[in-house]
DNA sequence: CGCGGGTTTGATGATGCTCAAGCCCGGTGG
DNA sequence: CCACCGGGCTTGAGCATCATCAAACCCGCG
């Protein structure tokens, strides 16, 4: 149940033998169905979710009732509106399983209390929260210069993962474009990849 | 020569009487004039840097030779590769002075030294990473779902700043259209406001 | 005064959206 | 077990937005 979090952990600190046991206690495993909500936008988001198994996305929706799909997180990856998270506010996103799926919550309190007790795990939230930023820059950099398909080929590049469990509706929103147009780039590309 | 700083910080956390003049020391003063750069993409970036007057973008170039203006930096803004400042890697983005400007630079050594000594400091560059993520992801979302215009209105609204004093090729690479493009939406936007 | 970079304007074309219809497939009830 | 939904995906036609290319314009500066 905690193969994911700790091989996740691993790869950016060292943990003493004893540590790895320690750390465990600070987390809240939770299984949730397909469909299901980890947090309505409105609410104020408790923890951050780490995905054990299964896949999720976070989205906001628009004044028009429009869905906006802005993350999706398979097995490894960290999931919250980090923004209520950190400061209390009320949520922006809703956060939804897209397969049932195994996370490990955490609470800004144990957050806070593990991070005093381990002091390694400091820097790798220093380390998530820095790849985060790299990582929204790019995509943002992607996502103003790129055309749709260069953005779908980029996506099938790093994150295949997405691609081929994500249903293409969310797909095309996380890229900005419509089903139409991503259905056609995506017979586009199987015809010349 | 610190009035912005400390208004910044004083925005988001207290400081003991004492504590402002013991902040001071951590910084190094710069002045730069217009066109000259802080970074050259390929260094690495041994500083973030505060903007006490003046303004500086910062961009990277493509492959093909394009620049794409990533940020701006006005007075009360900081600026840096923060990639490459957090992890030593060499920087990806170049950083140019659009104006004379007057900069306070913390380099990571000075920064560590800092957060140990002023408590209060951990929680200003906590909330202000958290800030950072939480506007880049709004302009994401913005990128992806608003035509041209609306960014344009959107940052017109939110930063005038940016638009009044920086050049509008580089307004228009922020926002990922073409100089032509932009410079027909002002018009229509000074039309019809 | 003339040069040159940045901005504006115009004409044309590509990319991607909208609307509409059809298709495919898994789930449900008879 | 089959018929029938119904949601999601595909396909098509027409249209809006924005890029490209080219030319003119403006203004600060040598």
């Amino acid at each position: 149940m905690y193969e994911q979090l700790f091989s996740s952990i691993r790869d950016r600190v060292r943990l003493a033998d004893n540590e790895a046991e320690e750390i465990k206690r600070f987390f809240v495993p939770k299984k949730i169905r397909k469909r299901q909500f980890l947090l309505n936008a409105g609410e104020v988001c408790r923890y951050i979710a780490f995905v054990e198994k299964g896949m999720l996305r976070s989205f906001s929706v628009d004044l028009q009732g429009h869905e906006q799909v802005v993350s999706f997180a398979c097995e490894g990856w960290w999931i919250s509106d980090l923004s209520s998270f950190l400061s209390g506010d009320e949520a922006v996103y809703n956060i939804e399983a897209l397969e049932d799926s195994e996370l490990l919550l955490l609470t800004t309190e144990s957050m806070e209390e593990m991070l005093n007790h381990i002091h390694g795990m400091e820097r790798y939230f220093r380390l998530l929260m820095q790849n985060h930023i790299v990582s929204l820059q790019r995509r943002l950099v992607a996502s103003l210069n790129y055309s749709a398909e260069d953005k779908y080929r980029k996506l099938l590049e790093i994150n295949p993962d997405i691609i081929s469990r994500a249903p293409l509706q969310h797909i095309a929103s996380y890229l900005g474009v419509t089903p139409e147009t991503l259905s056609r780039i995506r017979k586009q590309v199987s015809r010349k990849p």
